[in-house]
DNA sequence: GTTCAATGTAAGTGGTATTTACATTAAATG
DNA sequence: CATTTAATGTAAATACCACTTACATTGAAC
């Protein structure tokens, strides 16, 4: 019954791997551990992976969607620690996203990477990251509320996505400071974010001809 | 007298295994050529560039750096091509580093990984990287002209360099058009960075206590 | 012209992903 | 319950890779 060693058949290989390869990452903070290492963790030959995993970019991609499991949850958390709708939510929001790319910087950098995945895997990530639907309804119900419930609220949560991802991965990579080390993060973010939505309220009441596509489309 | 074999020596070979090596990250797409293969491809034997680079990732440093001269020669081509702190002027540098990142994937990549430099490379880059102050001069003169002078435009061009380095990136990793495949990239952009430089206009003038970090530093 | 340091080569070393042929065993089938 | 079978494991290769070492060549300084 124990669930230790002494047995040929593994038992629950697949997800073990999985864990292992996401220890030696999480430990090592990069991505080059070696299959070999993993099948050791687990007591188990170098080539026995490959019964579960066509190569290591495939491992690399399980470890990813746990990693993407990782960031849905803080975000459902931050979601329901704040006011539906409300702006500090949405602050706190993008502190999530930026403490999760600091605390789980392999982690982060692979989710994002493209690996080659194929279109139904994509397609399965649109549904698999929650992260952003919350970001989308945050900014929905932000706006409602404001008494401008006629956004684009996806593109502008694409806009806050992106000026957050921007400066996540420039912090990780040591360039966010190199011209004025002053700088935070998170202060920059918020700026950024309070200017993004305050001047998109603004900016709909304005008669302007050209489509920003801030207005809600058709 | 002809540069071509039959010589012992090369003559320029740290040169032509810079060369080589960013045919084969331009030809392939990717990071991964190996060394062996940039050293067969200037015709020397795989051992030769140790006598140039102490390991693979000192190459690769120095194709980094002849990535960012690309990079900043179009951004100072960009800025001489418009009206000094002109709006559009703004809007075509962030078209320009879209374009860049998307013509030149791998190199644009590499760029920004964090690949363990020294701090002394991390000081070079400051000055290397012109094409950072191509977009600080733009949004100072900008902000001159609108009758501001008194905003932090490193700031600022720090908010609009990461939202362009996020849609950049994501754009590269093919997520960003994940939930709207209708978003268009230099769209975004554009929007973006508009409401950024007219939201900070206006705020200035508010007598808001909270430093925002939108004004100018003492 | 000799010496020497720079720069090249051939032949390793140790690590890697992955494959192949074979071994074990849990579960289905009779 | 006995037998078959497919799943899942192993050991031992293969091929590639970064990098090292001992030796070879050569341009330039003396």
């Amino acid at each position: 019954m124990s669930p230790t060693r002494c047995r040929y058949h593994h038992g629950d290989l697949r997800n073990a791997l999985i864990i292992a390869a996401a220890e030696l990452i999480e430990c090592a903070g990069t991505l080059d551990f070696s299959m070999a290492e993993a099948a050791a963790k687990v007591g188990v030959s170098a080539a026995a992976p490959y019964r579960h995993f066509a190569d290591k970019e495939e491992l690399l991609r399980a470890v990813r969607d746990l990693a993407f499991l990782g960031l849905d949850h803080r975000a459902m958390e931050t979601l329901e620690a704040h006011e539906a709708g409300s702006l500090e939510g949405m602050l706190a929001l993008g502190h999530t996203y930026l403490a999760f790319a600091r605390e789980k910087r392999a982690f982060f950098s692979l989710m994002w990477e493209d690996r080659g995945d194929s279109a139904e895997r994509r397609l399965e990530a649109q549904t698999k990251y929650g992260g952003f639907h919350v970001l989308v309804t945050m900014v929905q119900t932000f706006c409602e509320k404001q008494g401008n419930g006629d956004v684009d609220a996806l593109y502008i949560a694409t806009q806050i996505w992106s000026m957050a991802h921007g400066i996540a991965t420039l912090e990780a990579n040591q360039m966010l400071d190199l011209f004025d080390a002053s700088i935070q993060p998170e202060h920059l973010l918020d700026d950024g974010a309070r200017t993004m939505l305050t001047g998109i309220l603004n900016t709909s009441a304005d008669p302007s001809p050209k489509r920003t596509g801030l207005q809600k489309r058709a």
